[in-house]
DNA sequence: CTGAATCCTAAAGGATACTG
DNA sequence: CAGTATCCTTTAGGATTCAG
């Protein structure tokens, strides 16, 4: 018998915790795909998110270093988003993710089809 | 500019809806690592959780064709769980997080020494 | 423009008792 | 042994308002 796992000590807990959040992911593709973006036009390209869930969430990836925040001093405010250089070593699991849920919808989606044929 | 990415369309929170639940992914693991499990194994392999959760969870894993479920027909009942050949396509998946989690975990610690330094 | 503060709802998870 | 059923607590997230 393998040794217990626990949450606290688990690894893949670990990653998904990190990424833990409704929108975080959504997040990181669209920092990944453009680099960097403000406060309003993350908002925009996420139109569902609430500023305060946005807020947040922005908070916590920061946390986690995986993202930089660059205040410009001026009014109206300008804050610039991006990911840094450790946050970028994210895009190889996020396209293994990536690759592995787009895999299973078809997947589920086969499986509906030939509980119809019964 | 990329298209707008929706939770809903969007299929890194494809995969990580699968493995949503506090105990999934040490469930998925204990199995992988040990073939076939019965339900009081897992029980035991997983102190913390409560009969409920393993249930719910099980239910779950299974609805999304990961894992079986087998039932003997005796008194008292005899449940075994183990991954479909379709779930165990996600230990490359598993291992990837595991392996960016481990990372991740060092690299904040690192941090927090850094900060200490301050 | 980029938030922070407050209040509220919904969903996940835990505790406990009971059952075929 | 392998669950169900019920009730309760915690947490995530949403809605709205206010502010520098």
């Amino acid at each position: 018998m393998k040794e217990k796992i626990n949450p606290e000590q688990c690894q893949v807990v670990s990653s998904l915790n990190t990424l833990l959040g409704k929108w975080k992911p959504i997040i990181l593709q669209h920092l990944l795909a453009e680099g960097t973006l403000r406060f309003n036009e993350l908002k925009k390209r996420i139109p569902d998110i609430t500023q305060r869930m946005l807020t947040l969430h922005l908070r916590e990836l920061e946390a986690q270093d995986l993202i930089k925040r660059v205040v410009y001093p001026q009014v109206p405010p300008k804050v610039e988003y991006s990911l840094t250089e450790y946050g970028k070593t994210i895009e190889p699991l996020m396209n293994t993710l990536h690759d592995w849920g787009k895999n299973h919808l078809q997947h589920i989606e086969n499986l509906k089809k030939l509980d119809k044929l019964d």
